[in-house]
DNA sequence: GATGAATGAGGATTCATTCAT
DNA sequence: AATGAATGAATCCTCATTCAT
């Protein structure tokens, strides 16, 4: 149980911690929306204050600038899925079951929707704005994954070149159907990120992993 | 008889016309380039008239406004795409040979390296800055990529109901790699774009759609 | 019990507001002069700025806008003299005394000076940028100013018809005598603003009226 | 008859004349259209030349700049009515009959609509912009009408002091009814520069100057 | 005489940021 | 923590003007 408040001068500065730390994540979802639709330069700040139903000048008691409320955003975003990645790749890697992992990351996916298009938007732009520390972070788990895909039973179809490809190829699939999500209900009519459409795209993408790496090695003498 | 009348304004409007039409297109080329990297609100006009060495008022000497730049930049990049995949849709669905279609669509994107990249920018903002015609005109082509699959060999694996996201997930795997390229140069260090890279990505594309539509049915039980 | 809670946002609200509004005053000085010399269009936000010893974007803290700011020049300007207009309508119809009213407007304008070239420029420009809350409190008074010469002693030498024009006439004494001010002193060397020139307009205009409708209903017959 | 154009050389030279008199007359009007309705300022070049069905650079074959081509619409306005304004008064002072002046300038400012506008609009500026040429010109018009009145039969009601006032007071009446036209109409409904308004304004004119300077001296005492 | 292309100067407006309150 | 006021820098765009054609 918690110890309430003592003195009287210490008396709300918890509670003013806990609003401001509220305040603080209020802007960074309206900022990470913003900045997953309309890219760094294209969001202002009046935008995200707007959003939060504040003025500007209050985001700058939360984060230093414009840059480094966009390096929170990232962080907030990027930072738990590459944990998540990063435990399931540890525990997983030797079993290897590219199919087990994508599932998985769908579902991560689905829960930081926002995620994949801020990745895009940075990798348009070339990434010079991801933080040294999220690059770091970002390489091995590319790595592992071909790893994973290495040492995955239906490998053997595929050279070792070939692999960071593949790798790459899959990570297209999985983001782009995020990102090309608003463009493809206007040509197509379909909503991608509705349960249904997204059942659907879970298990074509299992049946194209498995396709590509049969879990059965006899197929690949 | 005197000649008839010849409107003293018309004398010397081809040359003109050349040498303005000549501007035009470094405008479209420099605006280009840079739309792809940094986006439409990421770009300055001021960056499109220092590339083309001229001073920002010229530029409206060619173009209405940022926006027309913008729209005529997309024109002129998605157009000669569409009506190439038109014209092959055209010969080719019948014979429905997925492989060869996409072996012609990277040497497309080869040529025309920053169309993904503006592509992916419009996805991620929604296209709302597509004219509609450009609309009207990438909707058919995503159609017919659809009916050719489903005319394909192999096509039998795949459900009605699979196929345009099929055909979204290879767009996404071509499209993709040339989006990814600067990251991917970062996080990997190998250049997508150089020769023996396309080479290897070309083939595992090829391989991959093999896998996908093999073309003996037998071998799909 | 603590005294309800107070929104830290607002405890220094006051201060600012009055100071705030002070600067809004400040601009509406400026800008009212200078819409008053050069007109909507030759008035620059920058001239506004310097004579306020602000930098233009100061400017768009207090007012949305040029065509803002010019709006709530006119409605500062005009909506006074229209309240007074109307209060001295409404006592001094019954006893229609022409010139009483027109010495009472002259003082008005004295204390508005450029009011009447606001005015004009508004005339010359079509009055397109009036609000129309602005038009609809003008027309009463002119229809008002109707009214009370046509119930003065002496309006029995006019017909109903010749009513408007005979006060949109006086209205153009009155108001062009400031108007023209600048222009009379190139031509004629006299200061039309100076208290002795304008103590003989005055007496001027009072003669007029007087001449045009006597006291001495039996001047009439 | 005249001599029709004899070497082969100078063929069309008149003819060119002619034609770029033509222009540059096309081009006046509709200049003074648009500086009498938007004023110096509010008038470009590119509305200018809309108008004509010219592009801007052709304006400059006719005249040296904006200023020069305001300046030209002036003098072509304002030139005109100074002059039939001289001649009228060297033959007429004598005679002074102001009500006959007043109702042929009516007539001449019919025919010039544009002109009070822009004139107004030169008050209001300060008539910086006049020609040193042009307030040369402008300023004997004042000194004669202002003698006219002093002339006139029934002058002895005012003195000398009053007349200048006056003699504005009559200048605004007369101009003011074409700037306040288009005000007018909002407020009013009825259209200032139809015939019938003009007829009952100039009856209007008449009967206040006879009011105002009785032909009769006798009926006043 | 007419015009396309080019441009310096300047237009209104927005943006990210700071500071006093 | 929140905000009104202020601002330097930069935005897109327009204007009057020139020049080669």
């Amino acid at each position: 149980m918690p110890s309430g408040p003592s003195t009287d001068a210490e008396r709300d500065a918890p509670a003013l911690r806990r609003k401001g730390e509220l305040t603080a994540g209020r802007i960074l979802d309206a900022a990470e929306a913003l900045f997953a639709e309309y890219g760094y330069a294209g969001t202002t700040l009046r935008d995200v204050a707007t959003r939060v139903d504040l003025r500007i000048p209050s985001l700058y008691n939360h984060f230093a600038s414009k840059e480094a409320l966009y390096a929170a955003v990232l962080e907030r975003g990027i930072g738990p899925v590459l944990e998540i990645l990063g435990e399931f790749n540890a525990q997983g890697a030797s079993r290897g079951n590219p199919a087990a992992v994508i599932e998985r990351v769908m579902q991560l996916l689905q829960r930081y929707p926002n995620l994949p298009r801020l990745v895009f938007q940075e990798a348009l732009a070339g990434g010079h704005r991801l933080t040294p520390m999220l690059r770091e972070r970002i390489a091995p788990v590319f790595g592992r994954a071909s790893e994973m895909v290495v040492a995955s039973p239906g490998a053997g179809r595929w050279t070792a070149e070939q692999v960071p490809l593949l790798v790459l190829a899959m990570y297209h699939v999985l983001v782009g159907y995020f990102v090309s999500a608003s463009l493809f209900a206007d040509l197509n009519g379909g909503d991608l990120l509705s349960p249904p459409m997204f059942a659907q795209q879970t298990a074509l993408l299992r049946e194209i992993v498995t396709t590509l790496f049969p879990a059965d090695p006899i197929a690949t003498p």
